[in-house]
DNA sequence: CTATAGACAGACAGGTTCGTCTATCTCTGG
DNA sequence: CCAGAGATAGACGAACCTGTCTGTCTATAG
């Protein structure tokens, strides 16, 4: 028996879609292309989920919620650059495309839909967590830091969604360490 | 007589469609949406642009000529520096929904799509801009130093699609004083 | 005045999308 | 064995989108 087959409907259905909306973006994949590859039936779709809205909502949410068990707070002297530099690692990955929320914030530029707000908070969040590694770290203005540093893997991401595998990230560890001092 | 009435069918179809891929999305636009807005007939339209995609082509490419027109080289001990802090000055405009690139090579996934090169090809352009710059302003090791920036000022980008007016760039501007050093 | 180029308005065709609906199948509990 | 919950397959409708086509209007050139 397969892994899939374990999983209920609505996972199932969230894991395919997910990297579909990934890769090609929410409004490229239609929903017969979600329920055939999850090996769904529509009515089963339409009854776990009100709308394909309402998908990419739960998709953002879940995505949210993994992301921030994986990035627990951390403690330590080095705190603040072991966060950074593991992102620029995983932006580096071969199958990344770019930073999920910032597709995400792209396609729904209306702050006020729920997939944007999903984004959106997952980013105060992570800001949020970078203030407190920059404290545990102990750097001098750590807020400032904190922000810094933020907008520096913002640029890391956003430069991985443009340019692929060539972008330009020799040196963005380098200016973390700039920043952080 | 109004000024729109005096532009070419085409250039006003470009000037209509910009705004709305911008601020909604490609895919969000239709045809019919442009012509109207456009007041051109839809055969004027197809007389054009062969299709929407070539629309979407002309329009990224215009920005990439007139982005590199208002841009030039500079030389002097602060090039670097004034073109970074203008940057971050024109994303914390009010009407500043983020960057037009960045949307499109979010949108057009594939980098070999003709919107998607066009993109990744400003967004080199800026890259060597800064290389001159950073020369110009005579920074040691100008080609590190143009990355870090560049990164960082896609992050303040990227931060302004996501966060909207909250994005947090009160410290960008120290930032990039920070990687010049 | 006439002829031609080009823009206008809008119907139309073909395809796609979201979401609903009917009808069948397969489990599980009693 | 049977009842019911939940999944499956897939037709269907209404809306929408791209792109084509017909026909009309205006403006300029000769």
């Amino acid at each position: 028996m397969s892994s899939e087959g374990l999983k209920s409907p609505r996972d199932r259905i969230i894991d395919v879609a997910g990297p579909l909306f990934y890769r090609e973006g929410y409004r490229a994949i239609g929903v017969d292309r979600v329920i055939a590859e999850a090996a769904v039936a529509k009515a089963t779709f339409y009854k776990h989920f009100p709308s394909k809205d309402d998908l990419m909502a739960a998709w953002v949410l879940r995505a949210e919620e993994r992301s921030s068990a994986a990035l627990p707070d951390e403690a330590g002297p080095t705190a603040l650059t072991d966060y950074a530099q593991r992102m620029i690692d995983i932006a580096r990955q071969d199958y990344c495309m770019g930073c999920t929320y910032q597709g995400t914030a792209a396609e729904f530029s209306d702050p006020a839909h729920p997939a944007h707000a999903a984004a959106l908070a997952v980013k105060r969040r992570v800001i949020g967590s970078l203030q407190r590694r920059a404290r545990a770290q102990g750097v001098t203005d750590p807020d400032r830091v904190a922000e810094q540093v933020f907008l520096l893997l913002e640029g890391v991401w956003a430069s991985v969604r443009m340019f692929g595998r060539d972008a330009p990230l020799a040196h963005a560890k380098d200016a973390v360490a700039r920043l952080i001092g």
